[in-house]
DNA sequence: GGCGACGAAGATAACGATACCAGCATGAAG
DNA sequence: CTTCATGCTGGTATCGTTATCTTCGTCGCC
């Protein structure tokens, strides 16, 4: 009569306690109507004397669904915490759960975390892949699980994507930047190996190439003492460059700290336009002009092509669409960092 | 021989591919020794083949825990990311998956979600509340399934809990404009619904009444709109605070931007000191002086309580330690947002 | 009064993986 | 040549839940 082992109680305490069948608590878990109203409320009173919850494990392989998509991302940056919201809230419509995996930039924990995923039988997976092959992803399409690629392409098989207009975006700010009179333009970055960073850097290389300028890469800066380094040299150099594109958030900021810290005046002494804008952008000492991408937008645009194909996989008609490549577009915000009446 | 209905393979199509009974395969995936090495390569080969994972819920349903962790958030702030990547770090050292769980501060959301944790037989679970009695932790309870609080005190039961000391920071903060001679001091605050935030109003009341002041209690200013209004009211007023205690990250930041959007400046029109420290605090117009706590400190001290009450259940030996109640210092950053040598 | 019909509840067999207990060779020891 | 230990492997019951089939009353109707 005691619970066993100390374990969770099972529906089978429940029926004893109910002094009732198993199926028939069974059935009033899933509001079958085919139950006695005086019946129903003997096992209600049970469930909740005995403090009985149903067991997932075990409903999962009875076949229910997992009804959980997961989301992977390689850190909880602001943008990504975006992200997930927005495709939680996709997914709470639906009544699905989302399942967050942080992969820290490492493409070991990557795959391992996928694959672990896929032993949990997720129903689908929006990726923001580190790089690498993810021979993880295999399984999936195997078994038919929708995956959908998320702000970074995926590079073997053919998967749904969506992604932003990163080379685009960067052209823009860097133009911005030319527009204004600038010939010495750099282009920081911190970790060249990632796919949005390769794109703005490619961005940046197009604008300078159409303007027949001479591009300054300094990327791959490892942390913020390289940095300082980095702006350091500048501040002691009469020809050093006198605007600057920042690939991304981190850069952005560790560039505006470096730049405070050396007393090199933006935009006066040196022009700046960021990737990516942020809350605090415009209550800088300098409004930061930047180029804003919309993390919401792309994520739920994500989770609904997801679910699109979530909901065509249960329909046995296997009408395999095609794969969607969807871009959304960056769009230039324009503040005071590039001193935007100084130059003319 | 063909899948079933087109679900992904088990145990036994490996089994039968491999030409071997499932319990072989099994010993294979658990890394029992008594395998041929012949036989534990064709083993491996049909896995492979078949892309084959073993079914998570079938495993669980066998015993075997499930090894995950979840982390209850109100929303997925730079301050609770931050938690999360402190909390993952630790499980991961244990081996353990974590499960973050956002519930957009709505109680009904987060007692659902909790319930919906416990069906999934999660190892433990780290909860910042949103208040309310939090009744679905009774199956956790009962199920001696361990829990910890972090963040915001649970109410009704002794709770291992974690916290900072919002009230002496905030007196801190506090103090520190009343040491400038400031004598109209105003509390800014959103929502004064929740324990951080009361608590932090009250240790401002307790620094104002220390110094015999009136306080200027600005509270549940809901959104931008409300800020906008109370600064346009002071920008107007000449007998305006000079100074301000904002009580949270989103409030300093709303504060500094409708005091930047009404020309207010900080610190020679009024002075500033926020609660939450945050990246950019020391390159924004004015250098915030802000209280800080230590996200990741917190929930690292969380994550080990709640793995040492796991292992603690393991061992069958019931040693119910009795809750411990963690507190962790703010300490007071000085910046330039409070004018710090304008007044004497 | 006997018949089918219907409403409510029980018995049983899966789902996929693993623990336990056998089997069944081979080789060594008596 | 038997006996028994040892090294691999296979059969079967089980975990908690649900789908399917059965059973058992009870009621209405000819």
């Amino acid at each position: 009569m005691e619970k066993r082992r100390n374990r969770p109680p099972t529906i089978h305490d429940v029926a004893r306690t109910a002094a009732v069948s198993v199926m028939t608590v069974s059935r009033v878990l899933n509001n079958n109507p085919s139950v006695k109203q005086v019946t129903r409320s003997r096992v209600m009173n049970a469930i909740h004397s005995l403090g009985y919850a149903p067991n997932d494990a075990a409903r999962m392989l009875k076949g229910r669904s997992s009804r959980t998509i997961a989301l992977v991302v390689p850190t909880l940056s602001d943008f990504f915490a975006s992200c997930f919201h927005a495709v939680q809230q996709v997914a709470i419509e639906r009544g699905y759960q989302t399942l967050v995996v942080v992969t820290g930039r490492d493409s070991a924990v990557e795959d391992q975390q996928i694959e672990s995923l896929m032993n949990h039988r997720v129903s689908g997976l929006i990726l923001v892949t580190i790089g690498a092959d993810t021979k993880s992803l295999r399984s999936f399409r195997e078994n038919g699980i929708p995956v959908v690629a998320l702000d970074r392409p995926i590079t073997a098989p053919p998967t749904d994507t969506v992604l932003v207009e990163n080379r685009e975006g960067a052209e823009l700010g860097v133009w911005h930047l030319i527009e204004h009179g600038h010939t010495r333009i750099a282009c920081v970055s911190l970790d060249s190996g990632s796919y949005t960073t390769q794109e703005r850097v490619e961005g940046y290389m197009q604008a300078m190439r159409a303007a027949k300028l001479d591009p300054i890469l300094c990327t791959s800066l490892s942390g913020n003492e390289a940095m300082r380094a980095l702006v350091a040299r500048w501040a002691a150099s009469p020809d050093r460059p006198t605007a600057v594109f920042a690939t991304k958030r981190i850069a952005t900021v560790q560039l505006i700290q470096a730049l405070h810290r050396h007393s090199l005046r933006v935009p006066q002494e040196i022009a700046l336009v960021g990737f990516d804008d942020f809350e605090l952008a415009e209550v800088l000492s300098t409004p930061l002009t930047a180029v804003r991408q919309s993390p919401t937008e792309i994520a739920r645009a994500a989770a609904e092509l997801l679910f699109k194909r979530i909901t065509a996989a249960q329909d046995k008609t296997r009408n395999d669409h095609p794969c969607s490549k969807i871009f959304f577009p960056a769009e230039l915000i324009i503040r005071r960092s590039c001193g935007c009446s100084a130059k003319d």
